[in-house]
DNA sequence: GCCGTTTTCGGCCCGACTGTTTTCAGTCG
């Protein structure tokens, strides 16, 4: 774990005891958000930690918060965090994680049963006593026991791949069954801002017929439980492993399998569509941030719009007050004198400063996939196959990058039949030439050269040498420490012959945390040697991520965005790749696939 | 404990839902 993690987390800590404790929830609000924007931070804080000038210029870092970080650089310890630990028993953070479960109720727990941990929550629920502890009735612990439960079939974020096609599946029930009566609907939340992994997916629905889209919604097949029905708002967990390509088809059993996920709904009237989409679709910082701007214009916002702010209790939709603007997003932005950004990069880290809306890259902005398998190695695809895909989606480049040698598990190509190989690509080149004689397709020759332990790749450079494009990737040992890690990976970027440096990290999202190199040093070496980092779109990588990107653009750094395709479905994936790029605040420029074809290539043969 | 084109002190986002309550506290997003 690197020195930003490590700090995060102690300073979080920090936050959540002082909440157990009942202490000033603004103290325990600050020392939260410095660790996520310490998290969030795309160099080592280790290099300012003797830099306390440097430390205050940070956002939401104060001068206590400041001592605390180059007290943790300079010794490992955090006094403050030691003290709270005395009073404050490890096991009730733990508890605080249950849903439904927040400090207050904690406390309380702790402060009745002398319960300090899971194991004893449990046996309090067994044996009744928690019925002992104030405001806890049978509702509530029936509702702790089903979160536990869910908590222990090892609930956790899900992969915005398998989030993804969820949403899109509810929202084609809902509409399917609802006809016109649905006006609006549309995802919010972390899947509309393209986070790397979902917590819950959000659906926002505008229509008069409100009571019909919840029961349509608590009803459909694959819902496991009902967590709150009301008016205007439900949740419920739906089963993930559920074949959702049967939900229209009348009688047939429909499993309830796999790990579930909770699904929001929401129903707003179709003029307040602009301030509810913003609402839910957050981030929570950026939406603090927004209301504060309208108090400051003496503006109230909430779900529902922006109102004058007449310091009346009850909201003012409730009075029937006027909205200043509520039917879009953009309007709502307009009025509050800010520039409307794209949901991507709502993350109060600097899009209140912009005077312009950013031309973020989209998927139509791509036009060349560079790091894709065939059967030749661990792929799926022949070449041809794999070429007549990348045409269908108007791409005008393909390059071939089976793995190398090393790669064994992955059937990598020893160098003779590398060199078939490619002479199997020049010869299938061949077939996707029109009539004038021009390619309808370029084809071309690459490798995914695996990058060894020490930095060196996997071919000799006069083989490179014969190849288009040459991406070189880490594919094992990836639990090395971080320095050897830096100086393997620099090593590869700076090889004279290599263009693409693929999934940076090897990290898999919720499952290996990969390499935890110096990013800092790593872009910058990739700036100098016109080296592209890739954005692999695969979401169980999508790697770079996005703090990183957003480095790697502010540094000038080429980006590449690859699916690493290995079977046909895999250029679907290019979605999370782009996403990953505009949290990153990725533009088409720096992105190499949205080249012509022109220009990509006199980059690739700069480095020949 | 941070922060400031109205403040260096006095603020700090807003509403729905639930459950346990006789008017509201806790949690969530």
């Amino acid at each position: 774990m690197g020195l930003n993690q490590a700090l995060a987390a102690k300073l979080d800590e920090i936050a959540k005891m002082m909440e157990v404790l009942g202490e000033d929830s603004f103290r325990s609000g600050a020392n939260a958000r410095a660790a996520r924007n310490i998290e969030a931070l795309a160099f080592d804080i280790g290099d300012i930690a003797g830099d306390k000038k440097k430390l205050l210029e940070l956002e939401g870092i104060g001068p206590k918060i400041a001592d605390k970080i180059m007290e943790f650089a300079a010794t490992g310890k955090m006094k403050e965090h030691g003290e709270l630990r005395e009073k404050v028993p490890a096991g009730l953070l733990q508890m605080m994680t249950i849903p439904g479960l927040g400090p207050k109720s904690v406390k309380a727990i702790w402060e009745t049963l002398k319960v300090t941990d899971m194991a004893g929550l449990k046996k309090a629920i067994d044996d009744g006593s928690i019925l002992t502890v104030p405001r806890m009735g049978a509702k509530a612990v029936e509702k702790i026991k089903l979160s536990i439960g869910l908590a222990e079939q090892g609930q956790q974020r899900l992969w915005i791949g398998v989030a993804m096609p969820i949403a899109d599946r509810v929202i084609e029930h809902l509409k399917s069954k609802l006809g016109k009566k649905i006006k609006k609907i549309d995802f919010a939340g972390s899947l509309r801002r393209g986070k790397e992994s979902i917590g819950d997916i959000d659906v926002l629905v505008a229509t008069n017929e409100a009571a019909a889209t919840s029961e349509a919604f608590r009803t459909m097949p694959g819902v496991v439980a009902i967590l709150v029905g009301g008016d205007t708002k439900s949740s419920v967990r739906i089963a993930t492993g559920v074949d959702l390509a049967r939900w229209d088809s009348e009688g047939q059993d429909q499993e309830k399998v796999g790990p579930s996920i909770q699904i929001d709904l929401k129903i707003v009237p179709e003029d307040s569509w602009g301030a509810a989409l913003m609402y839910f679709t957050g981030s929570k910082e950026h939406n603090v941030k927004l209301r504060q701007k309208a108090l400051d214009m003496g503006l109230t916002l909430n779900e529902y719009g922006l109102f004058p702010d007449d310091k009346e209790a009850t909201p003012p939709h409730q009075r029937g007050v006027k909205a200043v603007a509520s039917k879009t997003e953009e309007e709502i932005y307009k009025k509050l004198k800010t520039t409307w950004v794209q949901p991507e990069i709502r993350e109060a880290r600097g899009e209140f400063e912009l005077k312009e809306t950013p031309r973020l890259i989209e998927v139509e902005d791509i036009k060349a996939e560079l790091h894709a398998h065939t059967t030749a190695s661990d792929g799926s695809l022949s070449i041809e196959e794999l070429a007549a895909k990348a045409k269908e989606r108007g791409f005008h480049t393909i390059a071939v990058t089976d793995h190398s040698q090393s790669s064994v598990i992955a059937n990598g190509l020893k160098p003779e039949r590398l060199l078939k190989h490619i002479e199997a690509i020049r010869k299938a080149q061949e077939k996707f030439i029109d009539k004038s004689g021009k390619p309808t397709i370029t084809l071309l020759a690459g490798s995914e050269v695996d990058i060894l332990n020490d930095g060196t790749l996997d071919y000799k450079d006069d083989l490179l040498k014969q190849l288009d494009v040459v991406v070189a990737s880490p594919h094992n040992a990836l639990s090395q420490d971080p320095q050897s890690a830096t100086k393997r990976l620099i090593k590869a970027i700076k090889h004279p012959m290599v263009h693409i440096l693929g999934h940076p990290t090897g990290r898999l999202i919720n499952r290996r945390a990969g390499l935890d190199p110096d990013m800092g040093k790593l872009i910058a070496a990739a700036v100098e040697s016109r080296t592209a980092l890739e954005i692999n779109a695969h979401w169980m990588r999508l790697d770079l991520r996005d703090v990183h990107v957003r480095a790697a653009v502010n540094a000038g750094c080429l980006i590449a965005i690859d699916c690493d395709v290995h079977q046909g479905e895999d250029y679907d994936n290019l979605r999370y790749g782009v996403m990953t790029g505009r949290r990153g605040w990725l533009g088409p420029e720096l992105c190499v696939n949205t080249w012509t074809a022109k220009k990509l290539l006199e980059w690739l043969k700069s480095k020949r």
